[in-house]
DNA sequence: AATAAATGTCGTATGTTTGCGTCATAAAAC
DNA sequence: GTTTTATGACGCAAACATACGACATTTATT
């Protein structure tokens, strides 16, 4: 018994199930959304923000930073969050060119 | 200790993730993809072109009823998939939105 | 130097997903 | 009516995700 069978899949698709799985907890969508409404972000105002211990916060914002969507900057004892809004529009295009290719299929299915 | 802190999100958020892990498998995107270039698909048709058992596959179909992204209508012993374009058409808009918010963000970043 | 503040790391418990074999069911073919 | 075909339902094991407390680290304040 083998698990974990992704690799089965075509690159293409592999990630962006990646890219999903990372949108697919509110806490990240919590964390991105509030990026988005800030100018700038010290990690400790995500922590108070997000109603969730600090330590889960912290490993939702490493998920985060490991798919490439936010990145911190160091200053003092403290850390800057912000979007990376490179990676954020990549993400954005490829998931829109799926779903659209999705919405204009033919859809003969008037069985 | 409570787990599966959920609920403690917005709804808005709440469905979005929902929405967000459905995509988050590459089986599941490859059976959308599929069914996108099909006119009419049978269940068997989708196992065969899915490298995974057809138990598990059943169940990725599974999902994505759940979700309503797709249904099926019962003919004798086959069951013809087909995608449901009102709920692709509302995930789409959705998930656009959201990364539009994100994309469309000042990102005062320059630290 | 001692303390406080902000954050990361580790371990661990619990919950969820994935993958599949086996069995059940129901229509079709014979 | 028995067999074949197509599929769903159930149950289990492995893997992965989530949540958090306790500890470590690093910089700032005193």
């Amino acid at each position: 018994m083998t698990y974990a069978k992704k690799e089965v899949f075509t690159p293409d698709l592999q990630e962006l199930a990646a890219f999903a799985k990372v949108l697919a907890h509110p806490a990240r969508l919590a964390i991105l959304d509030y990026l988005a409404g800030q100018e700038q972000c010290i990690s400790g105002d995500i922590t108070s923000e997000i109603p969730l211990s600090r330590t889960t916060v912290s490993q939702h914002l490493q998920e985060l930073k490991n798919a490439g969507l936010i990145h911190g900057t160091v200053s003092g004892t403290r850390i800057y969050y912000c979007l990376e809004q490179e990676k954020i529009g990549e993400l954005k295009v490829r998931m829109h060119a799926f779903m659209e290719k999705l919405a204009s299929a033919k859809t003969e299915c008037s069985i």
